[in-house]
DNA sequence: TGTACATCAGTGAACGCGCGTTCACTGATGTAC
DNA sequence: TGTACATCAGTGAACGCGCGTTCACTGATGTAC
């Protein structure tokens, strides 16, 4: 309840035309978004919507870093939630919360981690902050989980010269201080933890392949708790 | 060469409008494709594409299954050519080729693999077929690699009850041999290699992320060996 | 081999629709004095 | 507290564009006898 009541209407007149927008999303697809039809649903003549939003393009962005925002609360508020302890349990409570969330708005879900959007370019200034919530949930659960003594890495497959520079850059950059091996893996897990949440909501899987896919999913999310070593409290 | 001149010039033109309708998929995205565009690009009045395509759906359900065919034509192609012996090897090649095939093709690749097109639903009669080709040579690989003794399954998480009859149906319907921790290990594999790959062409690691992505490909794909026990020849 | 008919590819006009964006405007709200 | 002015939300018309699909048509190609 700050400013005038015209500063008001502004705010509550955007949040109007970002719901609205996510609305339209899930029936026509970010490609099919549309000024004209959000102006339509917020009860006003076209052109009105331009003293909001710059272009369609604009709208996009906003719909974009809106999705990442909610995404990434919703991951923090069900990581804070859980065991203080057991990493492996928050990892699982983690990507768990991503799925939930993903499975609930499939289309932005599919904004944010599916097909590009064709002539749409995100500006990287205003979305690599929220763009990049869960992944540094991920590297800090790791990095913790590493501190604890809850990780054991896994023998196995090499990390290539090349990608271990990569990864010590990374390290340096972030502040973290698991091996090689560790954060190579967490680059996999994370890829394939999406990988997994992206076959379910984009239907890769078969109509009737899957009885039971939450019980698939919690199998998988525990496999790459394997894979990245996490032990947990035991 | 077989049929009469106007059979000829049928089938050519078939192939030109799949031709070209795979370019405006590049250039726009499905959810843009459009019949007239295709007509202009083939130098003909928009309705005469109707002689060769019942609607817009139909041409989108043409390229699903031309890309499906061509990446598994690629695919098979790559394994046949690899090692007949070792089997890790064989699959470290099926990784490659889909990563390969989905660099080149990206815009296929998402039609294939990414968000739904919002209207469009694949008729599944008409492409299940071509669509399962990668998960079947998939398939095939690793149960002729059990067979063989080149998998000494992990340990690790436990199967759920229901995923372990999901499977236990799968593995009766394809005529496989290997154990529940195998067969749910390699469901996560494929996603996973999907993931992987989806990341890459979905431009998910950001820009200046990784120095050579094609490293991280190759350690990510044998991990992946690693998780469903692929030991190789050795 | 020649002719009559059927099939088919492609035309051009039309239908009704939706889109992004600009612009001059009206009238209400906010602000400075 | 009242008034003059500035700011802003929303209007309605317009621009030029593209879309899917239908339909009656022309002219070429193929087929049956």
């Amino acid at each position: 309840m700050t400013g005038t009541p015209r500063d008001r209407a502004r705010v509550q007149t955007m949040q109007d035309i970002t719901r609205i927008g996510r609305q339209h999303l899930a029936t026509d697809g970010a490609a099919a978004l549309s000024l004209r039809a959000v102006a339509r649903d917020l009860g006003v003549v076209s052109s009105a919507v331009y003293r909001y939003v710059k272009s369609r393009d604009e709208l996009l962005t906003l719909l974009l870093i809106d999705g990442y925002d909610e995404l990434g609360d919703e991951v923090e508020r069900a990581v804070a939630a859980a065991s203080a302890e057991d990493f492996r349990i928050r990892f699982l409570v983690l990507g768990r919360a991503v799925r939930t969330w993903a499975l609930r708005e499939p289309a932005t879900y599919a904004l944010l981690f599916g097909s590009p959007v064709p002539g749409y370019q995100a500006p990287g200034e205003q979305t690599t902050g929220p763009g990049t919530r869960v992944i540094r949930a991920l590297i800090g659960l790791w990095e913790q989980a590493w501190a604890a003594g809850q990780i054991v890495v896994p023998g196995g497959a090499p990390v290539p010269p090349t990608v271990a520079a990569d990864v010590t850059r990374i390290r340096e950059e972030f502040g973290l201080s698991g091996p090689d091996d560790l954060l190579a893996r967490a680059i996999l897990a994370w890829a394939a933890l999406f990988g997994c949440i992206s076959f379910e909501v984009f239907d890769q899987y078969g109509p009737d392949t899957f009885s039971d896919v939450e019980a698939l999913f919690d199998y998988q999310l525990a496999v790459l708790a394997d894979t990245v070593g996490l032990v947990g409290a035991g």
